[in-house]
Order: C-alpha cells, then structure tokens, then sequence
RNA sequence: CGCGGGGUGGAGCAGCUGGCAGCUCGUCGGGCUCAUAACCCGAAGGUCACAAGUUCGAAUCUUGUCCCCGCAACCA
C-alpha cells in the first residue's frame, strides 16, 4: 500500500455573502499543508469547495431577485478569485449543485434506505410558517419563533430518518481506540459532554418544505437534509460509487478533514457514522479549528468588523497575510486580529527581519564581490554555530508540522533568520572587506546566503512568492532548491552571481496616535472603549430621554439684588427668589445687562445645578439665557407668573 | 449547579506530565553603518485573577470564589 497519498479537505463554505478573513484562515492552514506534503513528496488532493443548498440561500436569492443558482454561481465566482489571489492549491473545487455531487448524495441515501440505515417515518416539531423552519423546544423563546417571534405550531410532517442511535456505541469505541481522530482534545472533550453522552437519537435527513436542494430519488417530494448533501462532498470529489472510482481507491480515507468549531459536531458524530453505515473506513482525522477574533467580536458585517480580505492583500501582500494566518495563530484556538496588529507583524517579522536580512547580504555580496559567490577557507566557530542551526530548520519543521504545530514550524525559520541578522554583527563583513581580509569575507557571504538559500526552501508551505523571489535574487539554480536541499549546508555553487532587486516587504508606515484604539490593549479597556462608544453614540445624535429631561429642575424667579464681583469683568453677584428660597447666583451678564436691568426681572433659574465656586463665591443655580456675544438675552416669563413655578 | 475554553510584565501569547517565570512587540540606554529609520547588545517592568489546601517545593495538582469568551442541531 503506498502511504504516500495525502487527502485534506476544507469546510464547504456557505456562500451567503462575500467571504472575509476567518474564511481565508482556515483555506489558507489547509492550502499550507497541502503544499508542505507535496514538498515532502506527497501524492495530495487538496478540496474545497462551496455548500449551496438550503432555505437561506433560497430566501437570499429570492431578496436579490434572483434564482437560487444565479445567486451562487456570483458568489462562487468571487470566491474562486479570492482562492486565486490567496494562490490555494486546491485539486478541486466542489460544488453541491455540481452534476456529479447530486448523483453521488442521492447513491448514498438510496443505499442507505437499502439498508435500513435510513427509514421513513413523520417527525413532529414546532413549526414557524412564515420562517418555514422547525424549532426544537429549546430554541423557542417564549414558546415563540426565535427568529420572528411569532406563534408556533406543532406541526407532523413525514420525513426520512438516519439510524444515529444504532452508531453509539461503535463511535465511543471508535473515540476510545483512536485518540487522534478528533483533535483538539478540548474540542473533543467539549463535543463528547455535550452531544454524545445525552445520547444519540436518529437524526431527520429530509424536509418536504424546502425546494432548494437534492431530491430523495425514489420520494422526489423530500429534499435531502443539507448536512447529509454537505458532508457528501468528500466522496463526491473522489467518485465515489462511479466507475471513476480510481481516486477513491487512491485517497480514502481522508488524512484530514480540516474544519471551524462550529461545524466540527458534525463531523466527529454524524459523519463518522454515515461512513460506518456505508461500510468505509473513517477519516483518519478530523481537526477543529479556532477561530479569528476582531477587536474582541467574532468576524460579521453586523459587527462592522468585516473586511474584503483582498484589501489586506493589496496594502501588503500575499504573503504578509499568509504569514499572519499561519504564524498569529495557533491552530485549534482563537486569535486576535486586527488591521493594526497585522501591520505590525508585518513590519517586525517580515520586512525588518526577513526582507531586510535578504536586503542586507545581497547588497554586500554586490558590494564587495560584484556579486559573485566565491567559496572560502577558514572556518570559526561563529560559522559553525550558523551552519549547525541552519541544517536543523528543515528538521526541526518537519517534526512540528507533522503535529500540525504549523506556528512554532515558522519559528523555526525565523530562529535562523535572527541568527543570521546576528551573524552579520558578529563577522562585521565591511571590516573585513576595509582590511582586505577576502578569505574571511568569502567566508561570511558564502555562509550568509547559503543560509537565505535554506530559508527560501523551508519558506515554500507558507509563502508562495516570496521563496522564487529569493531564489532568483540569490542566483541559485534548480538542483539545490529541493526540499532535502534545505538539510545540506554547502550545495551553493562558487560563482553563482548574486542580485540584489527590489525589497521583499516594504514597510507600512503606521499612523501610530490615530489608531490607539483600534486595537484595544485589555479587556478592561475594551470594555471601557464599548462604553465611550454607546455614550458617543448617544451624545451624536444629541437625544436624551424624558427621565433625563425631569431630572433638570426648572423654576420661576425673580432677581431681587444686583452687586457686582470685584475683579471680575462679566460676573454679576444676583440674589434670586425662587419663591420657596433665596439664591444667590453668579452669572456672567456684566456686557449684556445693566445692573438696573435686572432688578426685578423674573428669569428662569436651573435651581439643581451643581453649585460651582466662582471668584470666590459660591453660585447656587444657573439662569438661562439664549444668544451669543455681542447679544445675550435672558429667558424670561410671559405674562404674569407666581415666584417659584416650576417650568415644564 | 447545561457544556467547554480562558484570566501570566504596557500589548499579544507560550509554559500547565510540579523544580530559578519565558517569547515577540513596545519603552529606556548603548553599539554598528552592510541593510527597508532597518540590524546587534543591555536594562526596566510580573504577589502568574483571588482564597484555601496537597507538597521540601505550585503559574502548573485539588477545592472554592470572582470575572471574560464561546457553544447549546446550518456562523470559517
């Protein structure tokens, strides 16, 4: 048996609106594998694809107006562009309104019925009829539709049933024997407490009210339940149960089903036990995922947090997103990402460290040697200590990506950049090329890009640019740029020419002060920041609420004692009646009103106003005045009013 | 008591089969001039959420408390 066939599988993705970035993370993880396997020699079939069947689609299209397929097919279009600018490798790209896909699903459920494995039975739940959608009891909210709130009825509809339950117990002994199949192992502990000891009950795998979708062959007036379509795929892609099977012989079972948390449930459970019930043998894993976090929210247009991926793309590049994909993250968990935080990844990592390094030593090799690569004699031990962690990157990568530990692999790669950015301090090669030390200085530059040699090679899983970019800056040809070529230190040619062209990475200059807040430091701040916004929010649109408005106590009063303040220019001392007391109030109407102006008038006085301290004296309310230098008038009362009416 | 994850210098994280608290970024000081204001060296900064317990020894194990997040039958 050849054990050198790799098959891994994405998520079908749903395409009910244009993908963002957590979409391109999980593609571009399974793309980075597909790619390490075949560098290590791998026969591999890399699918994804698209899951477009089901009542949102449908009601989507309907919005659009258009029909389903329509609908879709542009969805689908965008999302092959999106793959092609990101340069995933996929072998296939699967389609569940694909010819094949249709036959293949409705195969699998007529043999099942066949079987046994699936029967024909009613199902009886509670029924929204506008949303056309069931609801188990927990879902309701009130005993209404979670979605609309309205009433719903118990309704029997006739429906096909997978025999779940009979799968129990050969799963748990399925988990028990083979760790490895559901990884994390938090994720797996989370989905076996919370799903599989409750209890398996058969599941429903069709619907009479849905259009949208794959017709029960033999009971066309059923359409097959969406996840029975969707998990299908894996097969499809490979013919099963056509004559064309020779993939499936090749590639089943699948080495990794690759998949977010929200869908991993039904892949270590349902689809585990549609393949026991079609007779094949399991996936040999299936890995759930975390997911990206934006400024501490999940990724939603409602959130305001979504962004075309292509725009990070085009600021940087390629492969700057790649490698934040692939290095930020650690697979299985949840990360943080954010239009700053990718930035500046992007400025430390790629451009300083790696680009620069590349930079750097083509610049001296130009320099000092008009760019021709000339072996040396002499070795040191800082050469050795170079070379010794030079011809254990590849080694130790592969150890790590075989554990699909693919972050701590890159760091791998970057332990030998920094040692060679070192190396350059260390060996001083001006110095050596000022005191016409050439030995020495063929030495430092031959070991120097022999070292960007290794790093191009282990670079190819992650990046798919950057590598031949360096390759061709460093003049290296064919025959020692294969993978194994990484683990060998020497292969480089003497008089490979050496040309230093355009920066790798560029840096971004950061607007540092502007965008503090983009990326919150703690979850306290953040919280903080959520507040400010609402308070913001509010303050913008300038409305308060009746409670707010009551809480301005207003009153009738009539100013009986005009003084002035010492050293003041526009302050007046006023005593005011405000019929149930005396206040005194300090106001600024000097320019406006003279003393015997006001004397006597009756105003309007906010009456609990904070007091304030105001040259000395204490001022307790406030009168209300309109208008603005030169004019200021007092708000005052029309008609005759009793001292002390409160205003409303 | 529905289930699960998390709380570690200013930020993002690792460590969690118990044995000197680490990495990257940022800050401060120094070095270098080959390089993309890059690179190299050094320093400051943490009662590891809180409390009790086990232990010679706890970030790590046990118990309890507080806080945050996710899931709960179609969100990558």
């Amino acid at each position: 048996m050849n054990n050198k066939n790799y098959y891994i599988t994405t998520p079908i993705y749903y395409p009910s609106g244009n993908f963002h970035v957590g979409h391109c993370y999980c593609t571009v993880v399974a793309d980075t594998i597909a790619r390490y396997k075949r560098l290590r020699g791998y026969d591999v079939f890399f699918l994804t694809g698209t899951d477009e069947h089901g009542q949102k689609i449908e009601r989507k299209a309907k919005e659009a107006g258009k029909t389903p397929k329509e609908y879709v097919d542009e969805i689908v279009e965008d999302t092959k562009d999106l793959w092609g600018k990101l340069q995933i490798t996929y072998n296939r790209f699967v389609r569940t309104t694909d010819t094949d896909h249709n036959e293949c699903v409705q195969k699998i459920f007529e043999k099942l019925y066949k079987s046994g494995d699936i029967y024909l039975d009613s199902y009886e739940g509670k029924y929204c009829t506008p949303c056309e959608t069931f609801y188990t009891e927990s879902q309701l909210v009130d005993g209404k539709c979670p979605d609309c709130n309205r009433d719903v009825e118990l309704v029997k509809e006739e429906s096909y049933f997978f025999k779940l339950s009979k799968y129990q117990d050969r799963l748990k002994k399925y988990y028990d024997e083979n760790p490895g199949f559901l990884e994390p192992a938090t994720r797996k502990n989370e989905m076996i407490a919370n799903f599989f000891n409750k209890g398996l009950t058969d599941l429903c795998v069709s619907r009479t009210t849905i259009e949208w979708g794959i017709k029960v062959p033999f009971d066309p007036k059923h359409t097959v339940y969406v996840w029975i379509d969707a998990l299908a795929n894996y097969l499809t892609a490979l013919g099963y149960m056509t004559d064309s099977d020779v993939k499936m012989k090749k590639f089943w079972p699948a080495d990794l089903h690759l998949v977010g948390k929200e869908i991993f449930r039904f892949h270590s459970i349902i689809w585990p036990a549609l393949l026991m019930a079609l007779d094949l043998p399991l996936p040999k894993k299936v890995f759930g995922h975390g997911w990206l976090v934006v400024d501490g929210a999940k990724i939603s247009k409602s959130f305001g947090n979504y962004k075309d991926p292509r725009v990070y793309i085009n600021e940087t590049s390629v492969d700057a997103l790649r490698y934040f994909l692939l290095h930020e993250v650690t697979l299985g968990q949840d990360a943080n990402f954010s239009e700053e935080l990718y930035l500046e990844k992007s400025n430390s990592d790629l451009s300083n460290d790696l680009g620069n390094l590349v930079s750097r030593v083509t610049a001296m090799v130009e320099k000092y040697n008009n760019g021709v690569i000339i072996k040396g004699s002499s070795v040191e031990d800082v050469d050795k200590d170079l070379i010794n962690v030079a011809e254990n990157v590849v080694i130790n990568l592969e150890k790590l990506m075989d554990d699909l530990k693919i972050n701590d692999a890159i760091t791998e790669i970057w332990k030998l950049i920094s040692k060679a950015n070192k190396y350059i301090d260390l060996t001083a090669p001006w110095i050596l090329a000022k005191e016409k030390n050439t030995d020495r200085l063929n030495v430092v530059l031959y070991n120097l890009v022999e070292s960007i040699r290794i790093i191009a090679i282990a670079l190819q899983p992650y990046m798919v640019e950057v590598p031949e970019k360096i390759f061709q800056q460093i003049g290296v040809e064919k025959d020692i740029i294969n993978w194994d070529d990484a683990k060998k230190f020497g292969l480089l040619k003497e008089g490979t020419l050496v040309q230093k062209k355009e920066n790798l990475f560029p840096r971004i200059e950061l607007k540092k002060d502007v965008k503090v807040s983009a990326n919150p430091a703690s979850k306290e701040i953040k919280k903080m920041e959520e507040i400010k916004e609402v308070k913001e929010n509010e303050e913008e649109k300038n409305i308060i609420t009746i409670d707010q408005l009551d809480k301005v106590e207003l009153t009738v009063g009539q100013i009986i004692k005009v003084d002035r303040i010492e050293k003041a220019d526009k302050l007046y001392n006023l005593t005011v009646d405000i019929g149930t007391e005396i206040r005194t109030i300090v106001s600024g109407l000097v320019p406006y009103y003279t003393e015997e102006e006001l004397v006597n008038k009756k105003v309007v006085v906010v009456t609990n106003l904070k007091p304030a301290k105001l040259r000395g004296i204490v001022s307790n309310g406030m009168l209300l005045a309109a208008g603005e230098n030169p004019t200021v008038k007092l708000l005052t009362v029309d008609g005759d009013i009793e001292i002390g009416s409160n205003i409303r």
